[in-house]
RNA sequence: GCCCGGGUGGCGGAACAGGCAGACGCGCCGGUCUCAAAAACCGGUGGCCGAAAGGCCGUGCGGGUUCGAUCCCCGCCCCGGGCACCA
């Protein structure tokens, strides 16, 4: 700002056109490279990233959204003299360009590398300050090779496994998915088919062995949503509680050497089993009921399951349906035999796929018990439970029923528990905690944790995608491609318009084993494209490294990120997955941190009229056109204006036409003050708007602290205001010309990361600077300077203001109060009162209270 | 059913820590300029009563704490989201 104004500006007064000058200075910011990241490290850096998008083409009001919010991080703390990353890449493997690639008969290579310059070419037209140098693409082979390396490198430790199991099928995208990527209804995240149950043999990421730390460690995010984490730690969901093993009894009823353990949090109410349940998948079902009377009705039960699964839990709780087994297990704390039932409420996913049944404590065997006339014999009863006073102290089970409608799962007193009555039963009680003791003394329980997360399912039965590198072997079984291999190369020559797939191309699969040299089978499954953006962010810190995935010291300067910006929809999918890679990183020894985003915005969506924009519904507004009409500078700034960033906002197309109306405003002012000549110095009216000039300054730079854009925004119209009022009213022969000078300077200083374009344009061409605007430091502000010499204070009778009073700032409260009550209102309303208590809040408000 | 959010003028929203509710913007109304309109600029705009001064009411509903509650507590209603037979 100390810079002389050249005189030999050429641009006289002219009036707001966003089409004169974006573009001329979007080359003109690429030609300087302006936005390159340089490590430096005498400054403090910060790492502003927002979600990998997928390159659908258009961009879409939610792209702008995200990507405006996360530059006008960038942007203020590159002013505020940090070394700033902010890149961009593209999440380019996945099904939408195999479905395009059918539909228009073309590569999903030349429809993927096509959006992308269309989308890339859309945000360079919004003024995003990418470092475009450290553009990553997850379908370049440059890039997914190290995907495959990191696949050997879980293998090496442990991660990778191969194994048969119930697997989540959706028909739409004719491939297996996640658990995390079923939503919802059980429908698939992407086509929203509803999902399928198959026993297939699939390829698995083991995250649950990092499910106690992704729980533990969303204690060391407080700069992340809580909401976030709640559906993380829900979704991870971590239950303690005990095994108990149970002794199975042959057919004819006589104990056995076999076990069978089940998972229970209420080990305190073992005592109340009144009977022991299958899961219909469970291997010992059929071996109980073989050729046995039992059979046909389990079988009933069993089939029944198998064909509700999965769809049929759509809406509220399926019907509990149960066959006894014939057999008996025998309860390890009172040697009682308990008869195995199957039922469909029991998951085969979940613990051991077998459970104890206590009806007095389980709302659902609860249930089951009164379905089919099994006894509930309670043992935990609530203190003011009526049966406590026949029960207390009663060891002995002498009542096998209870008058309840409905289970009791609160804290209370244990009764017929043998050795145990007396305790205090319930969730994480004493009693529980005597009764696994007791058991792990006899080799027969012990303390146990499980978690609801379950190993991440990482192999796709389609072709546009990372092929797993893994060959069978008829003789050596499975072995991971040699690491001097790499990369397995997608080939190109896959006629995707006849939905071939890897698995159809001999020329692909059709290789020989590394380790015995014979005829072998490479693996054609690719990896869920969630593994490429689970480490994209760690690349850009050295996109074009060759030879590693990067370099560790280039990661040690520039992560984690500093501000992660994205949808709320993956609050658990892709938020969890980059947890668990970074912490494989860690412990591979390539990063010395234990979380890659330090904090986390949840932008909300872009609506119209209440909806969600979808193509279907016709109401899409295409940001192209709205950066036709008014620029990309009031599309940034009407987006960042309507609503705070984590809450929904709806469109609305005056809105916008108001933000240009204020950028114009803005605009003339700033051409205005620029083209005035010197004058005088100094009024009353001056030291206003100095003033606030700097409460302005301050608030602002509060806001964007804090994701207020909107309230940020705000404060700027309220300087221009002030601005315009002083440039109107004051008179021009005493009109502070230095002053409104430094104001027009401070606004433009102030919108630049909201309104690049135009903040360039006035600070190079109106304003007369030889430097980018973009490179000048944020202005500073003196909150002394902020300080008008009068406050007025409220002033309240009961509870009501009744007056308002202006007294100098410094002014203590026997003056304040005097002021007060001299205030003809006041005065009115005290006379003939009297004052109980008079409260003073500093600079703000005055309170009488009166009798 | 459980767990999170949220409910403020005609609309989007503000009030950061219990202290003047409605900043800022949109819309609307009135005015200036104009032959006229648009644009631009200026002024007004929570509701009710009142000529005005002023008064009363008002942040989903009902209670409570407090000199004072959009904010804290108790009990509800509604909206949005997540999870949902997880033993």
């Amino acid at each position: 700002m100390c810079e002389t104004p050249s005189r030999e500006r050429t641009l006289v007064s002219r009036p707001y056109d966003p089409h004169s000058f974006e573009e001329k200075w979007q080359a003109v910011w690429e030609a300087e490279r302006l936005d390159a990241a340089v490590e430096d490290p005498d400054r403090p850096k910060k790492y502003v990233l927002e979600m990998f998008p997928y390159p659908s083409g258009d961009i879409h009001m939610g792209h702008v959204r995200n990507y405006s919010i996360g530059d006008v991080v960038a942007r203020y703390f590159r002013m505020r003299g940090y070394s700033v990353l902010h890149p961009i890449g593209w999440d380019a493997f996945g099904l939408p360009a195999e479905n395009a690639a059918i539909k228009s008969q073309t590569h999903p290579a030349t429809w993927t590398y096509g959006n992308i310059e269309r989308q890339a070419a859309s945000f360079r037209r919004m003024g995003f300050s990418y470092d475009w140098d450290r553009t990553v693409r997850s379908c370049d082979v440059d890039y997914y090779r190290w995907g495959q390396w990191i696949f050997l490198k879980f293998w090496e430790r442990g991660l990778v496994e191969r194994k048969k199991s119930a697997v989540n099928w959706c028909p739409g995208c004719k491939t297996v998915l996640a658990n995390e990527q079923v939503i919802g209804d059980g429908v698939c995240w992407r086509c929203k088919s509803v999902v399928e149950k198959r026993e297939l043999e699939q390829w698995y990421f083991k995250i649950t062995e990092y499910a106690q730390e992704l729980l533990d460690d969303l204690e060391t995010l407080p700069g992340w949503p809580d909401r976030v984490k709640t559906m993380q730690a829900n979704w991870i969901g971590r239950s303690e509680g005990a095994e108990v093993d149970f002794t199975v009894c042959d057919a004819a009823g006589e104990p056995t050497e076999q076990t069978i353990t089940v998972f229970t949090t209420r080990p305190d109410t073992l005592f109340g089993c009144s009977f022991f349940l299958l899961a219909p998948e469970h291997p010992l079902v059929r071996e109980f009921t073989a050729g046995t009377a039992y059979a046909a009705a389990v079988q009933e039960v069993v089939q029944a399951a198998s064909r509700e699964t999965a769809v049929s839990r759509t809406s509220g709780e399926a019907e509990k349906l149960g066959a006894f087994t014939g057999r008996y297990v025998i309860n390890p704390v009172n040697g009682e035999k308990v008869p195995v039932w199957v039922s469909n409420y029991v998951l085969m996913e979940y613990g051991t796929g077998a459970v104890m049944a206590v009806p007095c404590g389980d709302e659902r065997d609860f249930e089951f018990a009164r379905k089919y006339g099994l006894p509930i014999p309670p043992v935990v009863v609530a203190d003011d439970d009526p049966l406590l006073g026949e029960l207390q102290g009663v060891a002995e089970r002498i009542m096998t029923d209870v008058p309840w409608t409905e289970a009791y799962d609160g804290p209370g007193v244990m009764v017929q528990s043998g050795a145990f009555t007396g305790l205090r039963g319930g969730k994480a009680s004493e009693g529980m905690r005597a009764v696994t003791e007791w058991l792990a003394a006899r080799g027969q329980g012990r303390f146990a944790v499980n978690y609801r997360l379950r190993d991440w399912l990482i192999s796709r039965q389609r072709y546009w995608g990372n092929p797993i590198p893994v060959i069978h072997c008829p003789e050596c079984g499975l072995v991971p491609v040699p690491e001097a291999d790499l990369p397995v190369v997608l080939p190109m020559d896959v006629d995707i318009t006849k939905g071939e797939t890897l698995a159809d191309h001999p020329e692909f699969y059709n290789t020989t084993c590394p380790r015995c040299g014979g005829a072998a089978r490479r693996e054609t499954d690719t990896m869920d494209t969630f593994t490429c953006s689970s480490w994209y962010y760690f690349r850009y810190c050295d996109a074009q490294n060759s030879s590693a995935i990067f370099d560790t010291a280039k990661v040690a300067y520039w992560m984690p990120v500093d501000q992660y910006i994205g949808g709320i929809e993956h609050a658990i999918l892709h938020l969890l997955y980059s947890r668990f890679f970074t912490k494989v990183f860690r412990d591979m020894g390539l990063a010395d941190f234990s979380e890659p985003f330090t904090n986390l915005l949840t932008q909300g969506m872009v609506k119209k009229d209440g909806e969600t924009m979808s193509k279907s519904k016709g109401n899409v507004v295409a940001p192209e056109e709205m950066v036709a009409r008014f620029g990309a500078d009031a599309l940034r700034v009407y987006i960042l204006f309507m609503a705070p960033p984590d809450k929904d906002l709806d469109w609305s197309q005056e809105g916008l036409e108001g933000i240009y109306r204020f950028l114009g405003r803005l605009w003339r002012y700033v051409t205005e003050v620029a083209e005035q000549e010197d004058a005088a110095t100094g009024d009353e009216g001056a030291t206003a708007l100095r003033r606030e000039r700097h409460r302005v300054v301050g608030k602002v730079t509060e806001d964007i602290e804090r994701f207020q854009f909107n309230t940020a925004l705000s404060a700027m119209m309220e300087l221009l205001n002030a601005a315009n009022d002083y440039h109107r009213t004051a008179a021009p022969d005493v009109r502070d010309t230095a002053l409104e000078r430094e104001v027009a300077e401070t606004l433009t200083l102030l919108i630049a990361p909201y309104a690049p374009h135009m903040a360039e344009e006035l600070w190079r061409e109106v304003l007369g600077h030889r430097a980018s605007v973009h490179r000048e430091p944020w202005p500073s502000w003196d909150p002394a300077l902020a300080q008008a010499e009068e406050v007025e204070y409220a002033v309240q009778v009961n509870g009501k203001v009744r007056g308002r009073v202006s007294v100098p700032a410094d002014a203590d409260s026997a003056t304040v109060e005097a002021a007060a009550r001299a205030d003809e209102r006041v005065a009115e309303h005290l006379a003939g009162r009297e004052v109980t208590k008079v409260v003073i809040v500093p600079g703000k408000l005055v309170s009488f209270v009166v009798r």
